[in-house]
DNA sequence: GTGAAAGCGCTAACAC
DNA sequence: GTGTTAGCGCTTTCAC
């Protein structure tokens, strides 16, 4: 203890700021600011953390506040992370972060959130691939996080990784079998929005393009569309119920049927759907929304508010799904007592729906 | 030292383990182990990090593995960066990470390169706000941070934030005036290609639809352009270069003009503006690429991969940006003597460019 | 080959 | 109001 110094203790001499050209942080430690200030690092402590309840002096006060702009000491948050056994960060593991917009909406309410509450978040991408997943987690754990939310790019229902469980946990935009805490996007409540967009204005035989793809969004939705359509007291016509492939080709595909099926709207699976039925209906010389009203889904802003003309369509809460997702583990947020947290998907009106041509209603 | 245990030392009876249901991880310390496993502390440090040169008998070493595993045992981070004075994150600050999917390829790459490395990324979105941007910085400098990669989401000149400079750092996608390394695309060069991919079909007569915006992808884009033209021998006709907003409606503008012109080709600056260059030949009754020839840039996915026809474009190398932001911050890779490192734009040929209609080659 | 012991920079009792 | 002190869990000389 009274030797073996010298290695890093050297740098306590007051002035050892910035002189680490490249690597770590300023190497002030907060036992220098103590020194300079002329108090105890109890002191120190309490006046950089603001600690309430902790009676200090004014003068103390500012001389510490001094010594901290005279040093440029920065608090080491690794060590007060040891002794208090928690950081302050917050997991998020997502298995995919760029593969569209959706992922990033995600991370950013979740960041948006975490850091309102002091937290931060230490972000992983896993690509959906197991090994990345067990690392992640590990790392995750290493440092202590405080809980870990997992997230998935569209809504769906996933495997836990193991190891999940040594923590606090929330599913964000997708579920597991037993009860898991999720967050996901109310599809029902989506589905009956998208179609009350063309309801309102009197559209009365309406398509359903849905995808083939199994999955919340292809239950919800249309479950959805049926119970608007019985609020408006019209049957479906199982014949404008169509499955086809959730994506622009699938759209075109779809949209040349369209035709000669006599709607005048179409609620399309999502704004890809949309963006071939534009062209299907271009096409066959049909016009949005004189001749047919269109309504998308997902409000992917790059397609959606360009599309001529911008469509309207019904957005996917991926920004609040993060929010919540921290506000739940955090536990700022209750959850309801049965079931995932259903966060709404809210019509978003652009131009691509007008009254029919031929009055129905 | 030797008594005053107690508070803590108690947790060490051997089964600690899942006792704090929520809350961090594991409790089982590293001490637990080596009472296990019957070897000091010092033993079960080694065999866990795999020191390499440390003499560890056969026996000791599968002990330790065999008490890690009963106990479930888990290293703690922050003690372990305490120690060491560095921790293994690298931090990336970057002004948005949803508004496109751009920002996402960055962190993805810089993700990946550094999970590859053993860095794990911290990541921060401060939306270009100066105070969310010191705050982020804040953060990392606290947690130790290896270094700091400063991002943008389209390519620019920034003023750094001070704090910066306490850490080792380099810009991705964004540049400083003075000497900070820095990482970008290579504007010239994508411009080159962009052109390229025309000319290489025959054509010589090419419109260049340039943003409006003053920043390094206008005038580096178009320079690459008046290369391309200067090698194949052909005189660019300041007509026919044009100023438009970067978007939808600034390409529809302009490409109304394009008909008139009497050109069987443009470059646009990006892929939103060969989507309005689309519907304006397509009012004007001119079809892609038959009549028309239309490159995009940025192979934004969405658009360029589904348009009909898809647009053949030339991608911007996001991805590839953030893996050379980790290799140059963590030296694996070297900076060229002068100037920033620039990557390059690599052309994507999808079926917007034809040979063209009547030959002028 | 293995272990003892000294801290990393900070917080939190607790004493004064 | 302020200071003393005992660690948080780990790594790392250095001794044997």
């Amino acid at each position: 203890m009274t030797e073996g110094r010298g290695a890093t203790g050297a740098s306590s001499d007051g002035t050892a700021a910035a002189s680490s050209p490249r690597g770590g942080a300023a190497r002030v430690t907060l036992r220098d600011v103590s020194r300079l200030a002329g108090v105890s690092t109890t002191t120190v402590s309490h006046v950089i953390n603001n600690k309430v309840g902790a009676r200090i002096g004014d003068d103390a006060r500012r001389r510490v506040r001094e010594a901290v702009e005279a040093l440029g000491y920065r608090p080491n948050a690794t060590a007060a992370n040891l002794v208090k056994g928690q950081s302050s960060f917050i997991g998020l593991v997502a298995d995919s972060i760029a593969t569209t917009p959706f992922a990033g909406q995600i991370i950013r309410g979740a960041q948006d959130e975490a850091w309102r509450l002091g937290y931060t978040l230490l972000i992983a991408n896993t690509e959906d691939n197991a090994d990345a997943e067990a690392e992640a987690l590990g790392m995750m754990l290493a440092h202590q996080v405080r809980g870990i939310l997992f997230s998935t790019w569209y809504h769906r229902e996933v495997t836990l990784p193991a190891g999940l469980s040594e923590v606090d946990h929330v599913l964000v935009n997708c579920y597991a079998s037993d009860g898991v805490r999720a967050v996901v996007p109310d599809e029902v409540g989506g589905g009956r929005a998208a179609t009350e967009l063309l309801l309102a204005q009197g559209h009365r035989r309406i398509a359903f393009l849905n995808t083939t793809t199994p999955s919340p969004a292809r239950r919800g939705r249309i479950a959805g569309h049926r119970e608007a359509m019985a609020v408006a007291g019209i049957d479906v016509d199982d014949e404008l119920v169509i499955d086809t492939a959730p994506d622009q080709e699938g759209g075109f595909v779809a949209g040349q049927r369209l035709a000669d099926l006599g709607v005048t709207g179409v609620c399309c699976h999502n704004d890809r759907v949309a963006m071939g039925v534009y062209d299907a209906l271009r096409e066959r010389g049909l016009a949005v929304p004189d001749d047919v009203s269109v309504v998308g889904f997902d409000n992917q802003e790059v397609i959606a508010a360009h599309l001529r003309p911008p469509l309207s369509t019904v957005a996917l809460p991926h920004y609040e799904l993060g929010v919540q997702g921290v506000r739940l583990l955090m536990g700022v947020e209750d959850f309801p007592a049965v079931g995932p947290l259903r966060v709404a998907c809210p019509p978003i009106g652009r131009s691509s729906v007008a009254r029919p041509r031929v009055g129905t209603a």
